[in-house]
DNA sequence: CCCCGATTGTCAGCTTGCTGTCAGGTTGCC
DNA sequence: GGCAACCTGACAGCAAGCTGACAATCGGGG
């Protein structure tokens, strides 16, 4: 288990290396966005600590640059304050999860371990059901094979909709998963998500069932 | 499966034991501490959803007791407000997740699944009363294992009648709880979703006592 | 700092199928 | 027999969901 954090205030690092290291992880870290950002790009982490105060590249920078380059291993923004702009532009740069400082160490290692294994250790990183695969290592999506670009938005919707592949997923959840109750979207803008992909990937990937929510079709 | 919800306001704690019901567990509650800590420490429950503030015995208290005494039954904890303090003091406490009220009743029904399936305990949510399968996950319906086509009212409707299986639901607390009483409809309402449930399910599912209501027939 | 293209939310109008109502029938109970 | 509870088929209204167009916004590059 590799884990690598970023921050820049020598105590707080201090404390985070030796609490990941006696969670059982192998630690490395730095202060640097630049460097953090090379080596996220290079490394393979099986989890990352990234503040978001850092000095010479901001860490929000960092990990939109990684993820633009589709590297998608589990990050974990730690927040000076919980405010909730900068939640709602993590959550679109592609962090995993928050934490608000101050925080617990405990608090942390339980989330960081959670993360670990909400991405399964690195193991499957092709999943498919029906026509539809997804790789969540290059965030790309192919269907039958053949490779279909689609944005960030849209991969995330149907990441959400393979990881409740066993049920209809209603639009509320949905809308809540995509956006975070905090800034209100209309129902519509979903529906349109929905139109895009479907003229992207065929119909007969994804279902609706009036009244219960969106699937993807396993036959 | 079997879950206990401990939770003093009454009107939430209903809420909550009709979602669990619904979600195909076996719901026991109670709104005091000490009580939650007696059948938590000698019963065995697949979940547990703690609220924090209780009066008699706080809620912390209770959840380290369990702890301390080896129980080790995945436990969700509702609090109040997530200040982080709560939240650090839940998973000292040994929390094994979290809800900051208000929340979702879908997302707590979500989380707690993913509890009972994390502890190994593999939440098949199949519902069954006679000839009838209610799949509460994929909210799917089969008679005799094949599936038929139901629509979200004709579902709640039928969940509602598994809820209380053994009792006939009168037709005002259908309509009550399927349409909530500020919109009345007429009673003939209710009757024709019945009528166009039992030309899909066949006779023989849907029993009717005159003057007391409707309920599943058992064999 | 500005420009340009890609992404994405909103709007309007449409399709589809669910569902409440109505009218009339049936059943059980006194 | 009469009344009230309940059943059922038909149908129209309506709401959920779809789609194309457009505008606002975002993000990258100069």
């Amino acid at each position: 288990m590799r884990a690598l954090a970023v921050e820049d205030d020598p105590r707080i690092a201090a404390d985070l290396q030796a609490a990941l290291t006696a969670a059982g992880f192998r630690v490395e870290r730095t202060g640097d966005g630049e460097e953090a950002w090379f080596l996220g790009d290079t490394e393979d982490y099986d989890i990352v600590v990234l503040d978001l105060g850092l000095p010479s590249l901001d860490g929000l920078a960092v990990l939109k640059r990684w993820r633009a380059n589709g590297r998608t291993m589990p990050v974990l923004v730690l927040t000076a304050r919980g405010t909730w702009q900068e939640r709602v532009e993590g959550i679109e740069a592609g962090a995993d999860d928050y934490l608000p400082k101050p925080f617990r160490m405990e608090e942390l290692i339980a989330r960081a371990r959670a993360l670990v294994r909400r991405a399964g250790g690195h193991a499957a990183a092709l999943q498919e059901v029906g026509d539809l695969s997804l790789d969540t290592n290059r965030m790309g999506v192919a269907i039958r094979g053949v490779p279909v670009q689609v944005t960030a938005l849209e991969y995330r919707l149907l990441a959400y909709l393979m990881q409740n592949r066993d049920r209809p997923v209603p639009p509320t959840e949905l809308l809540e998963h995509l956006y975070g109750d905090d800034d209100a979207r209309e129902a519509n803008a979903l529906e349109a998500v929905i139109a895009r992909l479907r003229r992207k990937l065929g119909s007969g990937v994804i279902g609706t069932r009036r009244g219960f929510g969106y699937f993807l079709e396993s036959a």
